[in-house]
DNA sequence: GTTATTGCAAACCATTTGCAAGTGT
DNA sequence: ACACTTGCAAATGGTTTGCAATAAC
């Protein structure tokens, strides 16, 4: 019940990193979170830890939840607790979320990786990121004028890609929004 | 079973609107849009869209359903009608969907309507608009150079409202994402 | 030894859908 | 008459949660 931040490991120049330097490992990162918490790095969370930071790319709960499941000789981690580890990864600013659109709820890296958004293709689904610092600028001036905080945003563009826009487009399931 | 498009009363000048300009009613609009696709402008559709236009306000389908269901002398409609209808006029470019970071959908105007954006208040969830031609203009030119057709765009643009930034902020159960 | 954590299965919950009855043209 | 529509209730489906068993510190 000590509310003082007796237990804070390396203290973290966040903030203005130069979008490359991570000055600690997710591992380290996610630690220390949980240690400001009370909370424990638990061979689940470890694993899923591990699943999610070997390879930089978008995926919903249900998907880790599967590969976790094929890894042949891990822990198993149930999908429960798959769901309860990225809240807090979200929570410890590991993961951040990207919303598709269709109801599953995609997170990618947060952390040790620049701030960016995404296109998505309406026909094939695929996100594709960029990166503008421009928006995040127009961002600050505008909730200025309005008297907004702006703590962060999701900027999702939605069009065809490359691949969807040639001539002859097929027909695909996916005309939402 | 005919694909000309024999049924186009007013062909309207979309698209570079002077944002002000309305060259038609939602009505007329969804009228035109129901009839291109061979469907019916019933008491219900009539219904929701009375209702979904008698204010310029964010709802999503539930609320919709328990607004509809409370006016006295109106037909009832069904959640199902609704929701069906909801997603018609989506596609009849009445309705625009913006997120929310709690799972329900959320609609607001799309039609007679200039392009916006929101705030989203963390705190009390409160959406704010603005318009900001800038970002477009940014968006087009990256879409651009990475050979993406940009059909559209949601931004949400999260942190504190001038309400919840002051001094004593109260807490909330709201701080998802 | 506590207290946090997990797995399981059931619960959630907004939205969708199958189907039989009803309605618009 | 012939679709298109509706309402109802059941189904979806990703995500969450209650609870007893288990593991971490």
């Amino acid at each position: 019940m000590n509310p003082t931040t007796e237990a804070r490991p390396k203290k973290i120049p966040e903030g203005e990193l130069p979008a490359v330097a991570v000055s600690a490992s997710p591992r380290e990162k996610l630690e220390e979170f949980l240690a400001t918490r009370g909370l424990r790095l638990t061979q689940e969370r470890s694993a899923i830890l591990d699943e999610v930071f070997s390879s930089h790319l978008h995926f919903d709960g249900d998907e880790l939840a599967t590969r976790l499941a094929s890894r042949p000789g891990a822990v198993r981690v149930s999908r429960a607790t798959v769901y309860r580890t990225l809240r807090l990864m979200v929570e410890a600013g590991l993961l951040r979320r990207v919303a598709r659109p269709n109801g599953r709820e995609v997170y990618e890296h947060d952390y040790g990786y620049p701030q960016h958004d995404h296109f998505i293709c309406r026909v094939c689904g695929e996100l594709i990121e960029f990166q503008n610092g421009a928006i995040s600028e127009i961002l600050e001036e505008v909730a200025a004028k309005n008297s907004f905080r702006v703590s962060g945003h999701r900027l999702e563009v939605y069009g065809l890609c490359s691949k969807c826009s040639r001539p002859q487009r097929r027909h695909t399931k996916l005309d939402l929004l």
